[in-house]
DNA sequence: CAATAACTGGAAGAAAAATTCAACTTGGAA
DNA sequence: TTCCAAGTTGAATTTTTCTTCCAGTTATTG
């Protein structure tokens, strides 16, 4: 991020690599709440030294899965360039629930209510506009009904997530077959009435919790 | 429960359901998850009250909840008494639903995974054979695909109650669109393959959290 | 091989929630 | 009316998690 820093002394980035490692792979299977003594009694190191090296806990998630962000969001502008919208839509929604299935923590950061990062406002920004596009062509090709919004996709993924965080240790295949029932539904439910706004998107993935 | 036990005194009686009350209400905006001091807050004792009436905070969820749990139930009987299937399987999740809408708790304790409650359990041992049967009643009739399951039903409930969750401050009808995705889902998606274990039910319910 | 600035570990402090308890109050039986 | 078992209170204690801090260590520079 900050080039003007001053490099790190060897020790202290290999110290910081690894810390990253390690937070990494346990919040990939216990999620993001993963306690600073955790991280550092795994690493091997002091508490102090995680704290010296992410001060905020933003500071790690943003280390940790910033890259990861971004290949959500090359997802996106992939699927954006599809000639076949739906396609396209279902391509990017089934890979970006791959990754989340890979990693707990991502998928509490990219879907969950709490942990509004900068970094995740910026990919839905990035992302709504060509997820709109997609939507509109759907609809006037007739692959998606009349009323479809973004918000319903954001819905869709919402929904898929929730069962697979919900069936993770006990059926990790179960969220494909939730995948098929929400996309099913996105192209034959009646979407016509009431359309949520346009807001609701940020939301719906972020909810101020009460 | 425990007919046994001595009646309490009449000031203890009026305590015990200002408590309940006030847990009810509290519970029912901000979730399960209301610390003891602030019941003993809102409804104006101090904390030794509410101990010495629930000493574990599963007697005071039992208490809250037993009978809007056994409602529920009662809506599954009603539900597989209905000549349509399928009539009646949108009408108990749309019924289900609309309880969980109305107590924040409730929802939690009926879908979420960590308060896995005796109570609960014995809900869903009543209510997934009620559900088996209208699924596969549906199935025969061709309301819904083959291969559909009871978890797939519930898998439905779990999406739902996920949008539910995360739009509850900021969309409080968005579940419904959510709900129409789910049932359009049902009635359409490929559901042939791998058909998920029975007891993944339970597991989509009360998975154990690491 | 100093000198020193950066780094480290983990004990100590602070904060928040859960739980206990001893002194005090009260309902209701006798 | 008296008496005491039942009930109440809230301060104190325990538990858990988060955060700070400093005495001691180590990489780097001249």
């Amino acid at each position: 991020m900050a080039a003007s820093d001053p490099p790190l002394r060897r020790d202290a980035e290999r110290n910081r690599q690894l810390l990253l490692r390690t937070a990494y792979d346990l919040m990939a299977s216990a999620g993001l709440d993963v306690s600073y003594e955790d991280i550092a009694r795994a690493a091997g190191t002091g508490m102090g030294t995680v704290y010296r090296r992410f001060p905020q806990r933003q500071d790690l998630l943003d280390a940790l899965f910033s890259e990861h962000i971004d290949t959500v969001i090359e997802l996106a502008e992939q699927a954006a360039r599809y000639d076949d919208a739906w396609a396209g839509l279902t391509w990017f929604l089934e890979r970006q629930l791959e990754i989340e299935a890979k990693s707990r923590g991502l998928g509490e950061l990219l879907r969950s209510r709490n942990q509004a990062t900068a970094l995740v406002r910026r990919a839905h920004e990035r992302m709504t506009p060509l997820v709109a596009g997609l939507i509109a062509r759907a609809v006037r090709t007739g692959q998606l009904p009349a009323g479809a919004t973004p918000a319903d996709f954001a819905a869709a993924h919402v929904m898929v997530g929730g069962v697979m965080d919900a069936s993770r240790t006990s059926a990790p295949q179960m969220w494909r077959r939730a995948l098929r029932i929400a996309l099913a539904g996105l192209r034959h439910a009646d979407l016509s009435g009431d359309p949520p706004d346009e807001v609701i998107i940020d939301h719906l993935y972020n909810d101020p919790k009460n």
